[in-house]
DNA sequence: AGCCAGGGTTTGGTCTGTCCATTCTACCTT
DNA sequence: AAGGTAGAATGGACAGACCAAACCCTGGCT
């Protein structure tokens, strides 16, 4: 059988120093006949059960995929702030060596990364994978495919992001900054402005409401209200396709909404968050009951 | 050259009709000079700027990769319901033929499918990679990764929850039926002997706020709920390693919380809930300064 | 001196051909 | 009929190769 050995290991480089994170080889006696892979890896996935593990006896068989084990270890590193955003993981032809594995399943554990938005790949010369964090957008992804999936009625999606609009008036009164009521207020403009013109998206309204909840000032209020934008707007068209008659008095309501704002009276800003809440369910709720 | 031809083609199978879904294979001129993929893809990834697009005159060049084609193509056959949960998508031998491409790229399109968690691979005879809906949980994760790497504080994080937790309740107690009362009644008594014994952890406490948010009878808020439930506990644990003197009175405010419910008293259960959160707040708090 | 073109280098993207492990089915033996 | 075994289907992993994109550097030209 010759005993195949990878070519990406002829390098005979040192093995886990590199970059300085330490990276652990593959315990897989490669080489004699298989992977097959009876890892005893202590990332991530086996913090839940600690009692009655018996790894000790009767060495637990093909647990998964190597490349599993390889995306539980860079996680790990991110997650305990030995990589951080910005940092550039080794290449991936570095990886087979460090891991000990052949370049096909470095670059599926890359892949996965990827798709969770922990890393992001760039090609070319000064290329490779590069730590970020990801994205309230990508996040959003996420929750659209849940909802989408999950055939949540139109109805559904939309309660539950007036109730979140709802919550963050208040705070938004007590926190909002002069700047803030000034670019709401430019948004406000820009709105009128589309809308004589007969060009007012949704999507301008939506923006709106992510500018609004930004001036709570809290990171993960912003994050949520901006991974709903998308399936509210999902869902508001395949309920309704467009709003017709709405732009008009939507953009009227958001300006009182911000003027509300900038006196500081949480109880009238609530109320016309409200009614301008109400409608967009109103509009919505006849074409899927709930 | 010699126009390298994949021997995954070489079975000469039909192209777009299997098992009912159509799937287009890559329209890259293949044998021809290579790839490069300058793809006219309408899914997922291209609606969040219709203006100022232009992409029909100078057709855009290389956008990307092409196991992303296919995620967005799969992607879309599961949004559009053609693939529902459940169904087993091709082989992966035979999705090469059917999208044109080596096995290598279409096992890093559902790598990341998987990564996604909307399909779920199992090995052997009748295995192959299956349609599923993601899990809350899994979504969960991902806003777990969201807030840890975004580096929000606590504070934020609580508050976040405290809008959501806040905003249910007059929804609970306008729609909890009999069975959800009695399911919360029996949640506090579980804790109220769990806290007798010293056994009260905080996942009680979150478990009874779960079930809360399963009593609004909509999904998209019982999934939001879940989804944070995890971020939130690694936020407490993080800010104070958990809660010495908190159990008893936690438990008695989640009972009364309950019984204003039944009465079905929004205006009570509402002062019940804000103090019980102002609590958690206030514990969180001095760990971490807004 | 400044700039630009072109070649070299690094790095990810893709392909081909092969082998192995797992799982299920169907047939064959007892 | 019970049980076991061979084979087929299918995902997992590998080696080795080539291409394309992006960057860098150098030399020639203005």
């Amino acid at each position: 059988m010759a005993t195949r050995e990878p070519t990406c290991r002829r390098l005979d480089q040192p093995r886990c120093d590199v970059e300085g994170v330490m990276i652990y080889p593959m315990p897989t006696e490669r080489g004699e006949t298989r992977p097959t892979k009876h890892i005893a890896d202590t990332a991530h996935t086996s913090q839940s059960d600690p009692s009655s593990d018996r790894s000790d006896l009767f060495s637990p068989v093909s647990i998964g995929r190597i490349s599993e084990v390889i995306v539980d270890q860079i996680r790990l590193l991110i997650h305990r702030g030995q990589l951080v955003a910005g940092s550039r993981l080794p290449a991936e032809r570095n990886l087979c060596t460090k891991f000990g594995v052949s370049r096909v399943t470095v670059r599926e554990a890359l892949r996965v990364l990827e798709a969770n938005g922990l890393i992001e790949i760039k090609v070319g010369a000064r290329g490779g994978a590069f730590v970020t964090a990801p994205t309230s957008e990508q996040v959003g992804v996420g929750i659209t495919d849940l909802l989408v999936l999950s055939r949540l009625s139109a109805v559904e999606v939309t309660e539950a992001r007036q109730l979140i609009d709802l919550g963050i008036v208040p705070i938004v009164c007590e926190r909002a900054t002069a700047a803030d009521i000034d670019d709401l207020f430019a948004l406000c403009a820009a709105a009128k402005v589309a809308c004589d013109r007969g060009e007012y998206t949704m999507e301008m309204s939506a923006e709106f409401h992510v500018r609004l909840a930004q001036a709570t000032h809290n990171g993960a209020i912003s994050m949520l209200v901006q991974s709903f934008r998308k399936s509210v707007l999902m869902s508001l068209e395949r309920a309704h396709e467009s709003a017709p008659a709405m732009g008009k008095k939507g953009v009227d309501e958001h300006c009182a909404l911000v003027e509300a704002v900038r006196d500081r009276d949480p109880a009238r800003a609530q109320k016309i968050m409200a009614e301008h809440l109400n409608r967009t369910l109103a509009r919505v709720a006849p074409t899927s009951p709930h």
